[in-house]
DNA sequence: TCGCAAGTGAGAATGGTTCTCATCTTACAT
DNA sequence: ATGTAAGATGAGAACCATTCTCACTTGCGA
């Protein structure tokens, strides 16, 4: 239950905390903006003030609940931290996201970091293109 | 020189451009934020407005003069675009950066992108990490 | 040298995010 | 169950990097 995961973390469990959690898992878009949880629980009925989105999802996030992400040109998006790590290719003309993750990269990061006598903690990494998805073509020929 | 840098892309040769794309080559950070630039330029006798150098970097990145990154926690930094393309893995702690270029990243990225029948455009690769500088060490431990 | 399209700068506006603070809740001990 | 202290909430103000506005100035081709 997601009482277990905020307990877990050594958050109290709230209302505002359970309602954004829950959004984040049946949200429709993996990857969505504090902007949209806000809008989306007001419209549901679910009225939550939007320091206190905000507040959660930093929370969150210091907790390893999630993962904030910050496309070029957009604003930044939070994700559901379940599965193993992954980076993001996203259109630049449709904003389709899809994610990969490629073992070679990654070992070539830490190596890369090594090299240069730093000890990796992080890493940042997007794919910029243009997809061939049917509605994205559609838009600009 | 580089007035034939400006007329070459298509800008007209003005006195803030020159003083802006002089400091991007004798600064002492590679990377630097658009107040640095208006602070040390200010400084320096040589004032420009802030709304004028954000102006011309935003020209100067459209021209492909220079590029523009957003390190996490940091405001979007500016460097003068010469030599083959890198990326960037930069010190938590003490804000040292570093670049690098690794063919075995960028290839597989293009092949990545391909998979996913997307056309590469761009990416945004930054290691975040702690480096082993002694000045950076000394600060916390 | 003139004329005007283009550029500049001070300050206002924007917009995402964080802060403030008075008012609620939760969690825990009684 | 009830009291209570620590923590959470929300409305709105504040912040701050960046962009916009607009009256004035400048570069540059004719
Ligand atoms: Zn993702
Ligand atoms: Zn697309
Ligand atoms: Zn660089
Ligand atoms: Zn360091």
């Amino acid at each position: 239950m997601e009482s277990e995961e905020l307990r877990n973390v050594g958050l109290k469990v709230t209302t505002p905390r359970l309602k954004i959690l829950g959004l984040l898992e049946n949200a429709k878009a993996k990857h969505i903006t504090a902007e949209t949880i806000y809008r989306q629980l007001g419209e549901s009925g679910e009225a939550i003030g939007l320091a206190t989105v905000y507040r959660a999802l930093a929370q969150f996030e210091a907790a390893g609940l999630i993962t904030r992400h910050q496309f070029e040109g957009g604003q930044t998006v939070f994700e559901l931290e379940r599965g193993p790590h992954h980076d993001h290719i996203v259109c630049v003309r449709c904003g389709r996201v899809e994610e990969f993750y490629d073992k070679v990269i990654e070992d070539r990061q830490r190596e890369i970091a090594e090299n240069f006598g730093f000890t990796l903690k992080d890493h940042a990494l997007t794919l910029y293109g243009e997809c061939n998805d049917e509605n994205c073509l559609g838009r600009t020929g």
